[in-house]
DNA sequence: CCTATATCAGGTAAACTGAGATGA
DNA sequence: CTCATCTCAGTTAACCTGATATAG
């Protein structure tokens, strides 16, 4: 029998399905003037109505410049507003515009086409069995600094 | 009962394990002159020992410029090298170089161990139904252009 | 004083578009 | 001629490091 190369490293399969995901949602809002990243952020904005620039630093796994240039981005696009923090006039809050909002509205269905065209051959019981290992793989290596 | 945020999107899921791996592979490279990316495109290599700066495009889902970019600057450490194709005089094969094998077989190991800490709670049939999903949302997505 | 946050400046890697040369 | 590949030039987004100001 000849030579099998070994599986690869989930670690690999992972950033291979990221790559195909970042490659399509390019696609979907391609002339949108909004990166994939960038909707990412408007996306947790939706789930996490106000935070800092530091909190998306925080989820995101980058330094506070670097959401700061994505933060900036969006401000100056109208997507999201910031407003000094009442209770500690360092921060910034930043959330959604009305513009915000309408952008969403108008991209997270066809997003949503993207997750189903993904999920296509994936039954819901995997479906939650893929939620659940994927999280809990984030919390292992996320746990260790 | 308050207000149920729904789940996010399985895409997302996968972008924040991305994201996590992502940083964690920073660390481990850091200081190598070596990125993430370009790592992953050594350990491309050294499944498939041959192939053109074209083919690794199209395995991550970029243009060729991009691809070349990241060739160009993996070729200039001297971790791979470049050749004409006999078979086709138009065509680079890139390849690693004794250097590309040896910078893999110190780093191999920290990425292996980086695997195991982001398996550590999941069961081997659980990583084999991982492996199996993964690749079948990958094949999903990249059918559809 | 110390920490977290924000900001400014500058640098690099990594993607893009567009144009052009060339071998199969 | 067409197609795939490679190359060159220029742009942008998105990271990074390092330094600085300031509120709590």
């Amino acid at each position: 029998m000849t030579e099998e190369t070994r599986a690869p490293l989930l670690l690999y399969v992972v950033k291979q399905l990221e790559l195909v995901t970042r490659a399509r949602l390019d696609a979907v809002l391609k002339g949108s003037g909004v990166t994939a990243l960038q909707y990412t952020a408007l996306s947790v904005l939706e789930r996490v109505p106000t935070m800092t620039a530091a909190d998306l630093a925080r989820a995101s796994f980058v330094r506070a410049q670097s959401a700061a240039d994505l933060v900036g981005a969006l401000e100056r696009r109208g997507l999201i507003e910031r407003r000094t923090d009442p209770d500690n006039r360092r921060r910034m809050l930043i959330s959604l515009t009305t513009e915000g909002r309408a952008f969403l509205d108008e991209y997270d269905p066809r997003v949503e086409e993207l997750e189903e065209e993904m999920l296509r051959e994936i039954d819901s019981a995997q479906r939650a069995d893929l939620r659940l290992i994927l999280d809990t793989c984030r919390r292992s290596l996320a746990a260790g600094h």
